[in-house]
DNA sequence: GAATCACATAAGTCTGCACTTATGTGATTG
DNA sequence: CAATCACATAAGTGCAGACTTATGTGATTC
């Protein structure tokens, strides 16, 4: 069940911060470890996590492997988030703002 | 940290299947465990995490405490999503168009 | 082709957490 | 006001998962 990966992988904070940090463009594990205090094996298994649950996908590159986001985990939160819009309509205002703030 | 307690709430399917019930109406924990299988204690541990979590909300009726989706761990979640909009070009027209419907 | 680099996998440890049973609390009812 | 109902809290148990160290694998470089 790919809902339950998903959210099973975001709910560690380590791996919402490799997520952040690859959401500002793709890079391999070794750049990915820069400034973060985790070792080689935890951030490979991290990346594993992240990538079963398609949040993340992987490249090779020679002897590098390129990681990035995976736009169809994202797109599999929203629909889950759609699900509630129901409960949405008190924060529509504030939703809306938001994205017109990110839109420039 | 908020977030951190969304995600992990959201980690668990029974909180999920918890959180889906509610999302159809709101009731009491005894109505929530018909055709659960899950305890009373149980029960109330979850609504605990839930509520902490701000996804769910509830207000004591006589002897009776009535839980209900709170919009407020929505709008995190829809927050936290927004920052990976570059990600969903595609998808965020469709939000956007959903929130001018909800306008009316 | 031997050494090295980037990463994956194995196996073990330890903590967190989803459950259990037992009991407490606050409101209602006869 | 005693009994009961709806729920909360306490304390203990077992297992998943986030780490560790050790080693394997596949690509590059000299």
């Amino acid at each position: 069940m790919i809902e339950n990966d998903i959210f099973r992988a975001l709910a560690d904070p380590t791996r919402r911060a490799i997520f952040e940090k690859l959401a500002s463009g793709g890079m391999n594990a070794s750049a990915l470890r820069e400034g973060m205090e985790i070792s080689q094996p935890a951030m490979s298994q991290h990346l594993s996590v992240l990538r079963n649950a398609k949040l993340v996908r992987q490249e090779r590159q020679g002897r590098f492997v390129n990681h990035e986001v995976d736009p169809d985990g994202l797109a599999l939160i929203a629909g889950w988030l759609a699900k509630y819009r129901a409960y949405w309509p008190a924060r529509v205002d504030a939703l809306k703002a938001l994205l017109k703030d990110m839109d420039q």
